[in-house]
DNA sequence: GTTGAGCGTT
């Protein structure tokens, strides 16, 4: 038998690892060794170049027919780091992009079903091949001192968070599930989703996608039918979704209006307020959702609502210019309901919003790469501009605008602007407005105000968001179909297969859902792009 | 001393 010598550095210690018959490795075999590995290289010792490994359908080729694997000394080659879009320049750095990440996105990770004899330096160990490791964990029970048979573990990199969350593991002799644990819901994640409200009939599916593709891949939109005049836009690129929350944007002529698609959670339980309560964030479900803070930000001038907390980094959004008109679709929107306080003196632009004009932005390609450097800190909640430590007593009156701006009261509509007194939002009653349920839709949706009656057009429950989406798919997948506990009943165990989710069975959890997924494009072929 | 779906005394 043929055996090639693997390490996972160059010059680490070699592993000799059994070819198969036709002389491959096969691929599995690597990996059983090195987890997380998805090839092999190899210095060519004459030109002294490193040389990769031919790959195809699991199995690695020798470099030579004649000699086979020889005695080269091969080292394993593991995913790269998320692969940034061709257009991004030179302020995203990989350096940048890696902190970003990091920050981001790394969370503690929940490590089921290890064996009782697992310790915390053994499972250290164990993960230390896919990264660095901050942290591991093992939970015990405090008299006895006995494993409880999970841990957590957390990783230093988002890259090496990736892989665990999508290869199986095999810990101390049994097969382990990792996932993000429940406990951390959505907290450490940036939504992907972004609500267009103001959107027109004509504009069709076809018109959303194109037009949003020009600031990154956009995997899915969902229009509500019948027609509510507004829709959903999910980007591959949570941050691109971010950076366009709170802009206005010409679509077929019509100025659109994109903010944060809030999580259903949220609105779902303010379907149930009646009277709402400034003084608490949590009638609102105010907690770790909305990393930007963006239903809380206080005296922002009605746009770049989601940048709020970059400000805190040195006031790069100055490059994002504000000079969004409002009411080109022809609803006048008076530039007092928008512009003004600004909290933290950021974005103090509001006198540059005027009112049924063209915008002065065109939102070009070249737009995007400035948005990428807009994100700092996106993990800190609720920081910086907010005007006080309590921050609903102290929003200023620009808190919500756009009903207002609309002429909305709480009877529903009204020619004064004057009324502070938003208590009854609730009893709005969406589809009788004498406006356009546009412009209520993206007014409500700013406060999570938009629930069921207008967002549950579809019937898709799959959870949005990526890493939920990583851990249904490299978790409970990978365990079902390579030795997990689940039981035969599990509607995870579908005949799908190499652990891919094909279908949308996965079953609810309770904070991870997103109102406004939609089925079109959740499909294992797109998620696919994220790996 | 046993066990095998779950979710963390910070």
């Amino acid at each position: 038998m043929d055996f090639v010598q693997v390490s996972e550095e160059e010059g680490d210690e070699p592993i000799q690892l059994p070819a198969e018959e036709d002389g491959t490795l096969l691929l599995s075999t690597l990996q059983a060794q090195f987890p997380g590995s998805c090839g092999l290289k190899y210095r060519n010792l004459d030109t002294k170049a490193v040389r990769g490994v031919r790959s195809n359908e699991g199995r690695l080729f020798p470099p030579s027919v004649e000699s086979g694997w020889g005695e080269y000394a091969y080292f394993c080659v593991f995913p790269k780091e998320n692969k940034r879009k061709s257009d991004d320049n030179l302020e995203n750095s990989t350096a940048k992009t890696k902190r970003i990440e990091t920050r981001l996105r790394c969370t503690d990770l929940i490590v089921l079903g290890l064996p009782w004899k697992t310790t915390e330096e053994s499972l250290r160990e164990y993960f230390e091949t896919y990264g660095e490791v901050l942290m591991a964990q093992i939970k015990k029970d405090t008299k006895s001192g006995q494993s409880k048979g999970f841990g957590f573990v957390r990783f230093g990199s988002y890259d090496a968070q990736m892989r665990v969350l999508t290869n199986r593991h095999l810990i101390d002799g049994r097969w382990c599930e990792v996932k993000v644990p429940n406990s951390k819901g959505m907290g450490h994640q940036v939504p992907c989703k972004v609500f267009v409200g103001r959107c027109t009939e004509d504009i069709n599916s076809d018109d959303l996608r194109e037009y949003f593709s020009k600031f990154g891949e956009v995997t899915d939109v969902f229009i509500p039918r019948p027609f509510r005049a507004f829709s959903f836009v999910t980007f591959l690129d949570p941050d691109v979704a971010q950076s366009l929350c709170g802009e206005d944007h010409i679509i077929k002529g019509v100025s659109v209006h994109v903010s944060n698609a809030a999580p259903k959670a949220e609105q779902n339980r303010n379907q149930q307020v009646q009277s709402y309560n400034y003084n608490s964030a949590n009638s609102f479900g105010m907690h770790s959702y909305h990393p930007q803070g963006n239903h809380m930000n206080p005296g922002r001038n009605g746009h770049h609502r989601g940048n709020n907390q970059h400000n805190a980094h040195g006031g790069e959004n100055a490059i994002v210019p504000n000079n969004h008109n409002i009411g080109t679709a022809g609803y006048g929107m008076g530039g007092n309901n928008y512009g003004g306080n600004s909290g933290g003196g950021y974005h103090n632009n509001g006198g540059n919003h005027s009112s049924g004009g063209n915008t002065n932005r065109q939102d070009g390609g070249s737009q995007y790469n400035s948005r990428q450097s807009n994100f700092h800190g996106m993990n800190q909640p609720h920081n910086g501009n907010v005007g006080g430590s309590n921050g609903w007593m102290n929003r200023g009156h620009l808190d919500m605008p756009n009903l207002q701006a609309l002429g909305i009261n709480s009877q529903g509509s009204s020619s004064s602007n004057q009324g502070q007194n938003m208590s009854n939002q609730s009893m709005l009653n969406l589809n009788s407005l004498p406006i356009n349920p546009a412009l209520v839709a993206a007014a409500l949706n700013q406060w999570s105000l938009v629930g069921n009656q207008l967002q549950n057009q579809n019937q898709d429950q799959q959870g949005g968001n990526f890493l939920s989406w990583m851990a249904q798919n490299g978790g409970h997948n990978n365990a079902n179909n390579f030795g997990g506990r689940k039981g035969p009943n599990n509607p995870n165990n579908n005949p799908a297969a190499n652990g891919i989710k094909t279908d949308n069975s996965e079953p609810q959890n309770g904070n991870t859902g997103w109102s406004n997924q939609s089925s079109g494009s959740q499909n294992a072929a797109e998620k696919s792009n994220f790996l």
